[in-house]
DNA sequence: CCTGCGCTCTCATATCATGAGAGGATGATC
DNA sequence: GATCATCCTCTCATGATATGAGAGCGCAGG
């Protein structure tokens, strides 16, 4: 069978839930009742994680997140976590879908950074990781920018027009805007030699546990290489890693009942 | 006898923390062999915590900390958890030591923040919480400014002469370095008037599991209330809350062998 | 094609966690 | 200042739960 779970660390992980959600001032019986936890038990559950430092008993009827837990998540950060959880995804898709794949985020500047590249040795791209790039004219790039609140979009908008890269390139806001809403609406978009030469993309959204955007993958290759017919098979693919890297980072939340 | 402590949350934890230690690329019988766990056991601790978020899987050899711990560790702050865990010793202190007492941190701009405060009705002072305040002229403020690294204090002293709150402020910074040295050596801060007129404070720090200084506590009361000879007794009672405080936030870390 | 490595799973065993409730301590109320 | 209400801690017999050795599977590189 499946691998079978470890009751005392979901339970572990349950309590530390509730206090996380309650803010900090529950008594021991209210959070063992939240989890359907005998007194006992959860008082044996806290004490543990007490002297690991990932819980403090700061005073009767207030338990918090300890700084054990603010520790291990220093090592932890999502664009990390996306691009480690990405590569896989990438290096599958080189193989199998197009020659070069990208992972990445929209900054707060309306920057996309990419997070992780894979391509095969025949099909370099002058794209690097760590490096920003601006958002209209690729399809990382508007993936992104199709998923942002109203208000922001509007903001970025008003920024254009934007600056050509090719002959192609979509450089009047009110194009770009009608743009999104078509990717919005297919989800995904297609990028035909916007932001390179003979270079065309398709690119997916990644969506966290409640459907928010949180990045976007793409698959690009010379556009021989990527002929109109050939996008919606490469979407569902495309989707289907999205969709796994999505799930690898956000699986089911420890509830607390 | 003391509580029994959960093993599978202790190993869980040790598996944590040497994921967080190893950065994320350790294979699965490595860290197993580095908690001192069988290959099986880590297994299914692993994909616990994985189902719940705690650790990603993200290609084989390689395990990350996962977003659940991000999310956890959103809930609490070093200042949030100083504050409250000083909250109830403060308490006692002013029933039994001194009329008012008050819990701060030092920020970048070495000014002094104030993060708890408990006070009996009849002895009100102007302070706030969240406040904050010079540090040259406060127990407080020279426990913390004591406990800088040499560079940083110079860049500090640098900016006085200080503006004298009371007759007694300190505001040279050359006799503010000789104070800082006796701070340090004697281990507590004397405040005598030099904040407000007639108020006297003694101070000390708190540490975490390293020695360093993360904060200070300090007892205040009218000048009458706490003769220099009170003084040694009040540091006694204030280091033993200080250890306490500091033994709440910093217990015995999770060690991976 | 074969080898090495990393991960997953099986199963009998006994360790380990369990939960009800008593007792002690602390703080609030009157 | 005394009483009451919480909250926390601990005990102990029971059995559910975690354990670990090792076999098997899939994958990547040689």
């Amino acid at each position: 069978m499946a691998t079978p779970r470890i009751q005392s660390v979901d339970r572990a992980f349950s309590l530390l839930a509730c206090i996380a959600r309650r803010g900090g001032s529950e008594s021991l019986p209210t959070i063992a009742a939240q989890c359907g936890l005998s007194v006992a038990t959860a008082h044996r559950l806290l004490a543990t994680m007490e002297s690991l430092g990932a819980v403090i008993h700061t005073s009767p009827g207030k338990y918090r997140i300890g700084l054990g837990v603010l520790e291990l998540g220093r090592h932890a950060s999502l664009d990390g976590l996306l691009a480690a959880a990405a590569d896989p995804s990438l290096r599958r898709i080189t193989q199998t879908i197009t020659p070069t794949a990208h992972l990445g985020v929209l900054d707060s500047e309306f920057m996309v950074t990419y997070l992780a590249k894979a391509t095969v040795r025949s099909h370099p791209l002058p794209t690097q990781i760590g490096s920003k790039l601006e958002a209209y004219c690729s399809g990382l790039g508007k993936v992104l920018l199709a998923a942002l609140p109203e208000a922001h979009l509007d903001a970025y908008l008003a920024e254009g027009p934007f600056i050509a890269l090719t002959g192609r390139t979509i450089i009047e806001p009110a194009a770009l805007s009608r743009e999104l809403i078509k990717v919005r609406e297919q989800g995904y978009a297609f990028d035909d030699c916007e932001l390179f030469d003979d270079l065309r993309c398709v690119a997916v959204p990644i969506r966290d546990a409640d459907g928010q955007v949180v990045a976007a993958l793409s698959g690009s290759a010379p556009a021989p290489r990527l002929p109109h017919q050939s996008v919606p098979a490469i979407v569902a693919e495309l989707n289907r890693h999205a969709g796994e890297i999505g799930r690898k980072l956000y699986p089911a939340q420890p509830v607390c009942n």
